[in-house]
RNA sequence: GCGGGAAUAGCUCAGUUGGUAGAGCACAACCUUGCCAAGGUUGGGGUCGCGGGUUCGAGUCCCGUUUCCCGCUCCA
């Protein structure tokens, strides 16, 4: 079967995606607002598999990690604490001809910006500079009902500060020892200068991090190098193909405030987009707990028992985005193929099972002879243990085409025997093959194939 | 945010020098066939992104605006 890859599928995802009910734009009937997009009720359900995916992985499945559910609005000392205030607010200014952007407040620039004597430092041209204008990448709002300024807050533009603003409070009530980790899942919201690629970079998007409390004179390279590692696997896991995957390490330039070393966990989306960021592996050091510290007046300081010592603990952070993972999923899913024999392909998501939002397909072959019913009733069965749609319009071939564009990994088909013997077919997706098992057997048969 | 391009049905697109909207596919109902999307009949759906203007008349011309795409910038 020929498998084509086509330049522009990152299009068509879209307007599947819209199609099918995984994605809409945000506000449509409105004209869209830039940036935002709602999922639908596919979408929802496969991103409620990944979530669960990483939850299962992260929390439920090891002793040493636990999870939060932070607000989203905190105190606002806690983004000056973070620096995301003070990187967030300097006015900065553009040049329109360089295209280069400084701090209005730069040294180098002479004259007033946004007059003719305002020169560029960096291209030396009069009068190309604009006005000072802020660059604030955080949502701001006000917390109760009336507009002050004095009751400024932010929405956040990622979710660790819930977690470090935690971290005795979870270490205390868990009585966890170092090292272990806090993970939670949640939005966040960045005024992006340029949103785009689909859910690629959104300004409202959904994180998925987890924290790892260190010993700063332990092994704390090497839990980094582990959860380096770790996460890769997971995503490897999930059915991303190995060859789109891979590290970038961050170069001293590009290291954040906060990071000591920094992995990005990059996937091949194809297209112009190529290699992005889906994953960040960060060694934030001491940076945040000393920041709050500071900012809090309050110690976060871990009580080490058996060594009689006090310290602020290092934090290794994974920090990957869910709408970011679930976009390489689809692109890594989707398919266009030839089929033999047919002039027009099918187009199928080849989702790993147990991220597809529809587990199996039920189809009486025809609307007759008792299929219906019969079919009715498996689905009725079946839908206690998986979600299945049941589905009786149209020829059975253009059926099983419609599963496989939403990436549904079986088809369950009721036919003259079935009625007869109590047997139906199962029709893999992927394969195309088909298996007769008797009815009664088919919740074990598919949850056999349906890891997770 | 800056430059360039685009916006007509769920999707892909037609729409002639301005004369109050079409096709294919998709969707729904019924009939028929019956294991990999292509039978038949019928039907639903668009104030042509939005707001102004010119005109007797605007999908078509002009201005503004929003959204999307490409490039730049940014990306804690």
């Amino acid at each position: 079967m020929a498998t084509s890859t086509h330049p522009d599928v990152m299009e068509r995802l879209v307007s599947l995606a819209k199609r099918r009910g995984f994605i809409f734009q945000s506000s449509e009937i409105y004209g869209g607002t830039g940036s935002v997009w709602d999922y639908g009720p596919l979408g929802v359900e496969l991103k409620r598999n990944l979530k669960d995916r990483w939850w299962h992985s992260m929390v439920r499945a090891r002793d040493d990690v636990e999870g939060l559910d932070a607000a989203i609005l905190m105190h606002p000392r806690v983004w000056e604490a973070s620096g995301h205030v003070a990187g967030f607010t300097d006015p900065l200014v553009d040049c329109r001809n360089c295209k280069k952007r400084f701090r209005a407040d730069d040294q180098k620039i002479k004259g007033t910006p946004g007059t003719p004597e305002g020169q560029c430092p960096a291209c030396g041209m009069k009068g190309t500079l604009s006005e000072p204008r802020l660059f604030n990448l955080m949502f701001r709002t006000f917390m109760g009902p009336v507009e002050d300024t004095a009751a400024v807050v932010y929405l956040r533009p990622e979710t660790a500060q819930g977690i470090y603003v935690n971290f005795l409070n979870v270490q205390q009530s868990t009585r966890q020892k170092i090292p272990f980790g806090i993970a939670q899942i949640g939005k966040a919201f960045r005024n992006e200068i340029t949103p785009g690629n689909f859910i690629f970079r959104t300004r409202e998007f959904e994180q998925m991090e987890m924290q790892f409390f260190v010993d700063p004179q332990g092994d704390h390279m090497q839990w980094f190098e582990y959860w380096k590692e770790e996460r890769m696997a997971w995503h490897r896991a999930l059915g991303l193909e190995e060859s789109r995957l891979m590290f970038h390490q961050h170069e001293p330039h590009e290291l954040a405030h906060y990071a000591r070393t920094a992995f990005d966990i990059q996937f091949d989306f194809g297209g112009s987009l190529g290699f992005q960021e889906i994953e960040g592996v960060h060694h934030r050091g001491d940076f945040d707990l000393t920041q709050h510290q500071e900012y809090s007046s309050k110690k976060l300081e871990y009580f080490d028992q058996p060594a009689n010592r006090r310290y602020v603990p290092y934090v290794v952070e994974t920090s990957v985005g869910a709408d970011r993972t679930l976009l390489a999923v689809l692109v890594n899913a989707y398919r266009e193929e030839a089929v033999p024999g047919e002039a027009e392909g099918r187009t199928v998501l080849a989702l790993d099972p147990s991220l597809a939002p529809v587990k199996a397909g039920i189809f009486p072959l025809v609307k007759k002879d008792g299929m219906p019913e019969m079919a009715q009733r498996i689905a009725r069965d079946l839908r206690a243990h998986f979600p299945v749609f049941y589905d009786e319009s149209g020829a059975i071939g253009r059926r099983y085409r419609r599963q496989d564009e939403i990436g549904t990994p079986f088809g369950i088909t009721i036919d003259g025997e079935s009625t007869a013997d109590g047997t139906v077919t199962v029709r893999d997706r992927d394969t195309l093959m088909q298996e007769r098992i008797h009815a009664d057997r088919l919740v074990d048969h598919l949850r056999q194939r349906l890891p997770g």
